[in-house]
DNA sequence: AGCACGCCGACT
DNA sequence: GTCGGCGTGCTC
């Protein structure tokens, strides 16, 4: 192939008008051209705002889509809008320039997502446009203090604070004198105080990478010298950093961090769930002196600004976030971890449907620098690529300090099974009770939200039913509502069946949480009991504060969801019972086995950190079942052996590759419909199949019919240009909706 | 995604 | 006679 002649700057003829492409954040098939007033001197990634239609829309220069690889790249669109039809930029945008790095990356997910690009340079410009530009306002101290002014205790601490002369803000004041807001409002009201503009801040301490560094020994110190070396290196590189929980993983990635901060460079860390892990931000300011910059989806909006504005200046230089935190605009990134790699959260399921953990790997591959995906449990796509060698493997065989993995026992239901109408064996009751009597704590598990999954009428056998969905109502008995856990329909437990109208007929089939807790205060009574669900703590703060009552020995057993399953240390923790073991296996999802065990070892990890050994028991109907199995033996690694002999032949993935078509419609006809023209016009050819059109898993989700097909191919085969192709064939149709998702993963 | 234009029912 | 429902189409 011959050199590229290297393309010539677009000089103007002489009085011809200066064409510039502009992405705007709206679902558009490519960029808009617009008219560049010289005296702009436009560049690309400038943030200017113009004119659309008869409103006003801020959008960003953007260049050709020439960097695509050709499997992603577009064909051509339209003709371009005649010279005589452009309109003018109206201004750029006093803001940081798009770095070219995050550019390519905008067009590369929405050719590999086949979304707009707009809409995926919505996830960057949304992350800040919403804010507001006015500085912050700070107080100062009035002097002398107004007359009038009543002093009282909580006032008195207010203005002490303030005699330094440094103007605080109304939170900042209010916490550090630990007084409510009102307080300083009302200082502020009685004339006491007097507002200052806060200059621009720097909210962003300088995480300093020899604040504390870890003494590391063996496998840890290898692994982490390796990670720090392709930081020193600079350029792509991808590592699945293995280790069980407890094996010191969270330590070794620090010192990637801190290599990458001594290059003058910003880490990013992408978490699972942000919001839940106060946990995390301690060991990391224990590390390196300060707190990181957070990003996640309920951080304010001035955070919100500040946090962008600062990885775009460089001035937050690492940051902590939920997925979205991938689309922030790093002037510098050097390096991102992703931390939980085979959490399925960080697969985004609405919008532009991406996976966090994949795109991070190609954000580091387009800007050059090394990622590093980490997990007890690794996703088997991720074990394949290590396997296969595009990711170097490093594994840290053991939990460090002495501490023994939990013990696992498998306890055959069919053998003890529970008295009628209640779910844990005695077996598993008596070993609760014996480690209470130990004054150890013990751990209830269960997956699943609110009193009972299924209500059903003993007369006449009707179930309820989520009128929106296709899903049973699950009984909150606090609350005394049935409620839908796919939309948001909730009605009033009704004292009548509603189909033969009998009274007090309807009964709770099976356990969900709080039935658990129901039957764990008959069998303890004495025992301090808290329930960790998504219903029970409102937020991050009332999450950080169980676990540390968890931590301070106040409770005896906790009850818990998914939520228990995090990364937390809960050091006095020794029996965790998982009451439900075989919860997830059921359904057709080609992911069940691999998610149950890495979810059930993920749980059994909080048990037993410190001194005294762990123990996990899990009920089950199925103990004969592979993943239980491998659970019995701690062997995770043969079961993904033998998960990717399963996979292989059907080239299922990672052996091949799918894409998920999902046509949704108001009503069944038109959804059957045009699934059928889908299934007419299927492409076909070696190494390509369809399957389906079939109702999707939830065959009514909010309302709307849903039918989907998935297209399979070999690993070589790249499914967007067939795709494309695939859409162009058929006009969908008004109210009629065809979602496209590559890799799911779901499969709901 | 917005927002206007446009063609058919219940109000002053 | 008008106000207003949201279906369809356009925005460089």
């Amino acid at each position: 192939m011959p050199d590229d002649p290297a393309p010539a700057p677009p000089v103007p003829e002489a009085g011809a008008i200066q064409r510039v492409p502009v992405l705007l954040p709206l679902p558009f098939p490519g960029p808009f051209d617009y008219k560049a007033p010289p005296s702009l001197a436009l560049a690309a990634g400038d943030i200017v705002t113009v004119p659309l239609g008869n409103r006003r829309e801020t959008g960003v220069v953007w260049e050709s889509t020439a960097t695509l690889p050709p499997d992603l790249a577009a064909p051509e669109t339209s003709a371009p809008v005649a010279a005589s039809r452009l309109r003018a930029v109206t201004a750029r945008l006093d803001l940081p320039p798009l770095p070219a790095e995050l550019r390519r990356f905008v067009d590369w997910v929405a050719a590999y997502t086949l979304s707009p690009p707009g809409m995926v340079l919505a996830m960057t410009l949304r992350l800040h446009m919403h804010g507001t530009t006015t500085p912050a306002t700070g107080w100062l101290a009035v002097t002398p203090p107004p007359e009038t002014l009543r002093m009282t205790p909580a006032r008195q601490k207010v203005l002490a604070l303030l005699e330094d002369g440094t103007a605080r803000s109304t939170t900042d004041l209010a916490s550090a004198a630990g007084v409510s807001a009102g307080v300083v409002k009302g200082l502020a009201d009685a004339g006491a105080l007097r507002t200052v503009q806060l200059g621009p801040e720097r909210p962003f301490g300088r995480p300093d990478a020899s604040h504390s560094p870890p003494t590391l020994h063996g496998a840890q110190e290898t692994a982490a010298r390796a990670l720090c070396q392709s930081v020193r290196d600079g350029c792509f590189s991808a590592t699945l950093l293995e280790g069980v929980t407890g094996s010191g993983k969270t330590e070794i990635y620090q010192e990637a961090i801190a290599a990458c901060l001594a290059e003058g460079r910003q880490a990013l860390v992408l978490l699972p769930e942000i919001a839940l892990s106060a946990q995390w931000m301690g060991r990391f300011k224990r590390r390196f002196g300060v707190q990181p910059a957070i990003w996640h989806s309920e951080i304010g909006q001035r955070a919100r600004r500040l946090t962008w504005l600062g990885t775009a200046d460089g001035s937050a230089s690492v940051v902590v976030g939920a997925r979205s935190a991938l689309f922030l605009p790093f002037c510098n990134l050097g390096l991102i971890i992703v931390d939980e790699e085979h959490e399925s959260v960080f697969k985004q399921e609405e919008g532009v449907i991406y996976n966090a953990r994949d795109m991070a790997v190609v954000r580091a591959r387009l800007a050059g620098f090394p990622v590093v995906l980490v997990s007890a449990t690794p996703s088997l796509e991720t074990l394949v690529n290590a396997q296969a060698g595009r990711y170097r493997h490093l594994v840290l065989p053991t939990r460090h300090g002495g501490a023994a993995m939990p013990e696992t026992h498998l306890l055959d239901l069919r053998d003890t099974p529970p008295a009628r109408g209640q779910f844990l064996s005695p077996l598993l009751v008596e070993d609760i009770a014996a480690t209470l009597g130990r004054q150890e704590q013990a751990m209830l598990f269960l997956n699943r939200r609110g009193y009972a999954p299924l209500t059903l009428c003993r007369t006449c056998g009707h179930r309820m039913e989520c009128p929106h969905c296709t899903a049973w109502l699950v009984e909150h008995r606090a609350r005394r509502v049935l409620s839908c856990h796919y939309c948001d329909h909730t009605e009033p437990l009704p004292d009548a069946c509603p189909s033969c109208k009998t009274e007090g007929s309807l009964t709770a089939i099976g356990p969900g949480i709080e039935r658990i807790t129901e039957e764990a205060r008959m069998h303890f009574p004495d025992a301090r009991i808290l329930v960790m669900s998504s219903d029970t703590l409102g937020g991050p703060a009332a999450t950080a504060e169980a676990v540390e009552k968890i931590a301070r020995r106040e409770v005896d057993l906790i009850i818990g969801t998914q939520i228990v399953a995090k990364g937390w240390h809960f050091p006095h923790l020794t029996l965790v019972g998982v009451v439900d073991a075989d919860l997830g296996l059921g359904g057709a999802d080609l992911r069940a086995g691999e998610r149950t065990i890495q979810l059930l070892h993920q749980v059994g990890g909080r048990a037993g950190r410190a001194e005294a050994p762990g123990r996990v028991v899990l009920q089950s109907y199925t103990p004969e079942h592979p993943v239980m199995q491998a659970l019995l033996e701690g062997d995770f690694q043969s079961f993904m052996e033998q998960e990717a002999e399963q996979r292989r032949p059907g080239f299922w993935p990672p052996y091949g590759r799918l894409a998920a078509l999902v046509i949704s419609a108001e009503n069944a006809r038109d959804a059957d419909d045009v699934a059928a023209r889908f299934g007419r016009t299927a492409p076909y050819g070696e190494g390509i199949q369809v399957l389906g059109p079939a109702p999707a898993p939830l065959a009514v989700l909010r309302g709307r019919h849903r039918r989907r097909l998935l297209l399979r191919t070999q690993r070589t085969i790249a499914v967007q240009p067939i795709l494309r192709r695939w859409l162009a064939m058929v006009a969908p149709g008004r109210g009629i909706r065809v979602d496209v998702d590559i890799d799911p993963i779901s499969f709901l």
